[in-house]
DNA sequence: GTCTCTGTTACGCTTATCGTAACACCTAGC
DNA sequence: GCTAGGTGTTACGATAAGCGTAACAGAGAC
């Protein structure tokens, strides 16, 4: 009995997943050494060196000359096939980066994954301050402007969707489940969210979601902006053109 | 009796193996079904199944509605955290724009990877008429301009660099390995190589090494444009630009 | 000096993974 | 109608691949 296992662990091949899991870690803590990818994953360190061995053998990572761990060429390539396969990205970015121009501030693709909010596409303009914004940064679902995502589920699945207890991250942050819920109601029929500064001080986020021909929810784009140069005037613009750019997404994918 | 595997196999785990064989697989078959990627990997379709439900699971790999694989969202992360990982991605690519937009053509750098050359960054012009390129993109290390990795290589290595049979890809392509080694020899003393249409036919293409501190060769930077539109003069200034800016890669790399 | 970290190797137990076989479901051919 | 040759999928028992334990060497810390 090595594995306690029991509910959905079949279908699934363990050394390839743990190979995974140690790839991931990886990627979570560049330069990390054996043993504190073999704590971050939970597993022995002869396990994790042998999977370190095999992912280097790929050239999925490389191991430095000091011996810590990076993430190799076999996974530059496989992103930048990812990005040209998975239609979502492929037919947001073009428009994420022309509505970036457009407004001069950072733009967001993001979709729900793991009850969390995850950005696989975005924009940052070239001026001095901005938002700064990062693929595979994951955020709450409940707080920001991010709750579009949650606001166009089905209420069985959105119920699933919200924890136990709402971290607290600025004084506007929604802890309250009951008034997240009424939120959320107005969300829907709005069509769209701000967020002023909800996540971080001093943050405007306006989302809007992209809707597939059912009208469920497959993913948000959004404008993030400093509060200070953000009149409700442009507000009103951004909501405007988020929800054209969001139909265009939707017509790109083929609906 | 399952494997042959009488070599190198050992400290490698198998199933981890296998797993990123029809993960890259995926990559370069977007939209196949399980019976192609079995055939393509050479393993039983049970087996691949079982390793494609594992990456589905971790969100390397999409399940489509009509059943065929690709990329998933995972797949986007892993590949934007390790451009900003790979040393020699990150500091060349703002250089291979900077240079890209100097010259209005497209730059590329390649390493050596399994006996090929393979393309990790590159910039390509606006412009309508431009030299099409691609990450993850392999190329022979013997023609065209980058057989410089080839001719910076100690001579031991190069010799099992050099397949037996040198492919004619077009007339100028040399596929005499006495003259192959005469070349590489007369590129190692110029400190550059360009090639005239030996691998596409009315393309030019420029490239010169990126040298370690104790000069081993790291990788190329080259350019690549249309023959008709590059004068003999420019391929002169594209030597002194390439000569530079692979100077500043190595210092940029700590050297 | 010991103590505690590293990374690494060896090895025997056992369980996870494998391939075979059989399954159900197609479409094509005729 | 019936094969015939494709899919994708499930079941199961045999086996060896992969596991953890243990022990190792080396590097600091103090």
């Amino acid at each position: 009995m090595q594995t306690k296992s029991l509910l959905i662990s079949s279908e699934i091949v363990q050394s390839l997943d743990v190979g995974i899991a140690a790839l991931m870690a990886v990627s979570q803590m560049p330069d990390a050494t054996l043993s504190e990818l073999a704590r971050k994953t939970g597993e022995t360190k002869p396990r994790i060196l042998r999977m370190l061995r095999t992912l280097e053998h790929r050239g999925l990572v490389r191991k430095s000359s000091e011996g810590t761990y990076r993430l190799g060429n076999t996974a530059i390539v496989l992103g930048t096939a990812a990005s040209t396969q998975v239609d979502l990205v492929r037919v947001a970015n073009p428009i994420l980066e022309r509505l970036g121009q457009k407004v001069n501030e950072t733009t967001q693709l993001r979709i729900i994954d793991n009850r969390e909010s995850l950005c696989i596409a975005k924009f940052e303009p070239t001026r001095d301050l901005r938002v700064h914004s990062m693929i595979g940064r994951r955020r709450p679902l409940y707080a920001g402007s991010y709750k579009v995502l949650l606001a166009f589920l089905p209420p069985s699945v959105q119920a699933q969707m919200i924890p136990e207890t709402l971290l607290k991250f600025t004084e506007r942050t929604i802890t309250n489940r009951v008034k997240l819920g009424a939120e959320l109601q107005r969300i829907r029929a709005a069509g769209h969210c701000v967020s002023h500064g909800e996540v971080s001080e001093q943050l405007i986020s306006v989302s809007v979601p992209v809707l597939a021909f059912d009208g469920s929810v497959i993913a948000a784009i959004n404008i993030a902006a400093p509060a200070f140069r953000t009149q409700d005037s442009d507000i009103e613009r951004y909501i405007g053109l988020l929800k054209d750019d969001a139909r265009e997404i939707s017509t790109g994918l083929g609906w």
